[in-house]
DNA sequence: CGATATAGACAGATAATCTGTCTATCTGTC
DNA sequence: GACAGATAGACAGATTATCTGTCTATATCG
């Protein structure tokens, strides 16, 4: 490896995605602390992003997240004792619980699509919209494959 | 929120980051292990990524990457229990320990180095060489303002 | 020499995951 | 209608990766 190191030549791909990734996170779990959300954590994005407006079954959250049933579980469990989600049983099923936004998981929800959309503003602001949409361009082509 | 849930109408750029990120990792460290480092996990690159050949203190480690000394002395633990690293008394500084690549934890520099070129090339294979070098070029950009 | 800073070890906490096991419930077949 | 097997999710316990706080040894500066 003689004076270098990996960094050195050439930065690898994960690591230049690393960066951004976490950035944003900072930026966007940042915001949501100081809007009056502080126990949010980028974790329980797995519940926000995937959950139905009408509910959504434990189970189909933890495998659209991909993860286990228990460790979504413990997710949804920190987001109710705050009151950000609650669960009620399932009509169709009596087996299952179905787990809801409150209206204060709703506005979280809101508060991240927006923390969103403003951090990305402020990259498109620093390299430009076209080169923007040229990364997003690439990731999505990248996330198909 | 009506029906939709946040990837619905346009990914966050978060989301899109975070997956070719894990992919990748998921073929680095998978591929780490078919070659007999099974032991080496994702958390291990803050060593390899910044470790000198002469050794490196515990203290410079973890600032280089970004955490603290104690998080930084659990990997390096981890390591050493390996057999991937080695510490050994800092003759400039005797509160200082110098913590340094064994042959083994050699290879498994290399052999990230070669991973990493390999998920890379995959990806060129898949978008087109011109396509990453685009990706690489706006995230360089993104990396330094 | 003494004050202060630094290196890093030790103790303990927390977050975010996992595997394995268990009960309740549902569903399809005989 | 009963029973077998699948599914929902709770419970127990472990692991990984981080943190804060405290402590000792050593270095350095005035």
């Amino acid at each position: 490896m003689s004076e270098r190191n990996i960094t050195a030549d050439r930065r690898t791909l994960g690591f230049l995605l690393r960066q951004p990734y976490e950035r944003l996170q900072r930026e966007v779990y940042g915001g949501l602390a100081a809007r009056g959300f502080p126990d949010i954590r980028p974790a329980h994005s797995a519940v926000f992003r995937h959950i139905a407006a009408r509910g959504s079954r434990l189970t189909a959250l933890a495998e659209q997240a991909g993860m286990t049933k228990q460790s979504m579980a413990y997710l949804v469990e920190g987001l109710a004792e705050g009151g950000y989600v609650a669960t009620a049983p399932d009509p169709q099923d009596g087996r299952a619980r179905l787990v809801k936004l409150t209206a204060r998981g709703r506005r979280v929800w809101d508060a991240l699509i927006a923390l969103s959309a403003e951090a990305e503003a402020r990259i498109a602001a620093r390299v430009g919209p076209a080169r923007l949409a040229e990364l997003r361009a690439i990731l999505e082509e990248l996330a198909e494959g």
